[in-house]
DNA sequence: TGTCTATTTGACAGCGCTGTCAAATAGACA
DNA sequence: TGTCTATTTGACAGCGCTGTCAAATAGACA
């Protein structure tokens, strides 16, 4: 069989009408299990798959989402990509992507006409939008559902995130257990929740340690290599240096890495180093960085199912929870020694 | 006014049938300049897009194309993606993104059914797509257009390419005008069509300066960090050292940098080191490297624009070029010294 | 068994475009 | 000016679904 099956085959072949099986495309409720049965059976049989076009003419919704991202690391990006798009493909939606540059005059307002004409029915938001009011404020007036990815949402947003106080908090403990008192600190871009976050479990691991935040100890980045070059030059131009340094990101702490060998200082030996998110860098410097991994597909594959759900209202849509944890894992390499 | 305009309304300003500003929304042909000139006004005037849907409903096709790509490497496909839809914008046409694994089983099953599925009018192929006559086949039998990256394309399709050649060969004449003889060789993954260019650049440049190959001075590498690795340690292994390291990429050269480092070896004043591509590693390792620039983005959206005139059948068709070559650069930095 | 309400199903219009085919108009030439 | 061909425009059906509203059926209860 070479010609596309329609929803008039499959209607046909289960012996209802096609606004029946409409429903059970949708997963509507109000199908007989026996009907919607027969119905699944038969729309297997003739593998057949509703046509986006038509579903999104006639019922006035896109049946697609987007992902909203400015310049995030691309390797971060990639991996949000695959794992909203396994979803996407699991409940026959489509997916768009949208890089928004949230530092031009009316991003807004551009946002605002491409959410209209390509009328997405929901959009899964990477930091920092997450955390942007007039995001949310735009979200509502155009009724588009949302969900964030590592970050704590306004309003009703669903969201999906580790816990990044408790992971910065364990890097900050690794240093500490290994006998480290002058622990520098990078901050990332503060525009970003997660940059507060990380800040967040480094003091308070410190406090707990009894140990207070020096000012001089913490430093300035920006998520990016270049503004962590800049951050580990004050560091290192300390007259007392540091004996570790916890960068909030792996790029920073890549700099760190570089400028440290400029300065003839061995690392993890001399000063040793942290990262944070796992990504191929931090692997590929040398040596190898201690850093955090979060399951950065399965976070985006729940965000983009607890969206669909969201937008489609399905029945189980009472035990969603608003905010789900994941897990992350400590990984240490040769950057810090084991503790 | 909130309500969306749709072509009813643009026609009834321009005082013509929906068909006709139909016709100027895609570009055809027959329609007189003075007409045509007033849809356009009046498109502009109501802020008129067409719907998506709609035409894909309409029309049979879908006003979409797809990237497909397999385990390239992030920075590239997002550079990729980037340019690719900087050209769908331009043209109202809808981006679907399409991991491929090449290495599956019925990989092209699974691609045919999805090609079916959302039915993408073109594809952008990324390496080592275009290269597959496999994929050529499966697009020819669906009628799918398709534009190559960086690959030499079968039959009719359209590329975009850097001459990698010439780029390879300019990588290595700069080792030789440093003094180099001694130059060692890390390939790519032999199914990308661009490991192949740049090792016969290599070649090429070694026998016109008199030079000979030798093959213990070539390691097989993969493009990938953990593929460069092994072949730099059979580099480096061997009893008479060379001098200089070229790696088909940066994530390669990457590798050779840090088993330098972990040998104690100085670079570039022990041994020099050129990479590929120039992604941001380059300039995140310690010492940056030398190495080649493409401009991804700019090639990318050339692909794109490409492949909708292409499916479109635009007026200019006639002028264009099968295969577009896109200058590159060369980039010297620290990882070699200047010339 | 009959009546009333809740559940399940279907008929039909219409979403906003493009394809097909035919009609109107413009231009060339005798 | 009339005729013939080429160019430009329009009328209308229909793409494959969903929304609305009404009808059919099932279930509860007296």
């Amino acid at each position: 069989m070479s010609k596309k099956s329609t929803i008039h085959d499959v209607a046909a072949l289960a012996n209802v009408s096609i606004k029946t099986v409409s429903r059970v495309m949708n997963r509507e409720a109000s199908v007989k299990a026996s009907t919607r049965e027969r119905v699944q059976e038969a729309a297997k049989q003739l593998n057949y798959r509703p046509n986006l076009s038509a579903r999104g003419l006639a019922g006035g919704k896109s049946y697609m989402i987007a992902i909203l991202y400015s310049n995030l690391s691309p390797g971060y990006l990639i991996k949000v990509q695959e794992g909203v798009l396994a979803a996407c493909e699991a409940r026959d939606y489509g997916l768009a992507i949208k890089p928004v540059d949230y530092e031009a005059d009316n991003y807004i307002e551009d946002l605002k006409v491409w959410l209209q004409h390509v009328k997405v029915d929901g959009v899964v938001l990477t930091p920092p939008f997450g955390a942007r009011p007039e995001i949310f404020d735009l979200l509502k007036e155009l009724s588009v559902k949302a969900v964030t990815i590592s970050e704590k949402p306004f309003g009703d947003l669903k969201a999906v995130a580790v816990d990044e106080v408790a992971a910065s908090r364990a890097i900050t403990s690794h240093f500490l257990n290994q006998g480290h008192t002058r622990i520098g600190f990078i901050t990332g871009d503060m525009d970003h929740q997660s940059a507060q976050l990380r800040y967040d479990g480094y003091c308070l691991e410190l406090e707990e340690a009894g140990l207070s935040v020096e000012d001089n100890l913490v430093a300035r980045g920006d998520f990016n290599y270049a503004g962590g070059l800049m951050a580990a030059q004050a560091l290192l131009d300390l007259s007392e240096l540091p004996t570790a340094i916890f960068a909030s990101n792996d790029d920073m702490a890549a700099a760190v890495l570089r400028l440290a060998h400029e300065k003839g200082l061995k690392v993890p030996d001399d000063i040793a180093v942290a990262g944070f998110d796992d990504t191929p860098l931090a692997e590929q410097v040398w040596p190898p960085l201690t850093t955090v991994h979060q399951p950065v597909i399965r976070m985006a594959t729940m965000a983009a199912e607890k969206l669909i759900t969201d937008i489609t209202g399905d029945r189980e849509t009472g035990a969603m929870d608003q905010v789900s944890l994941m897990p992350y894992e400590l990984i240490i390499r040769a950057s810090s020694k084991a503790s």
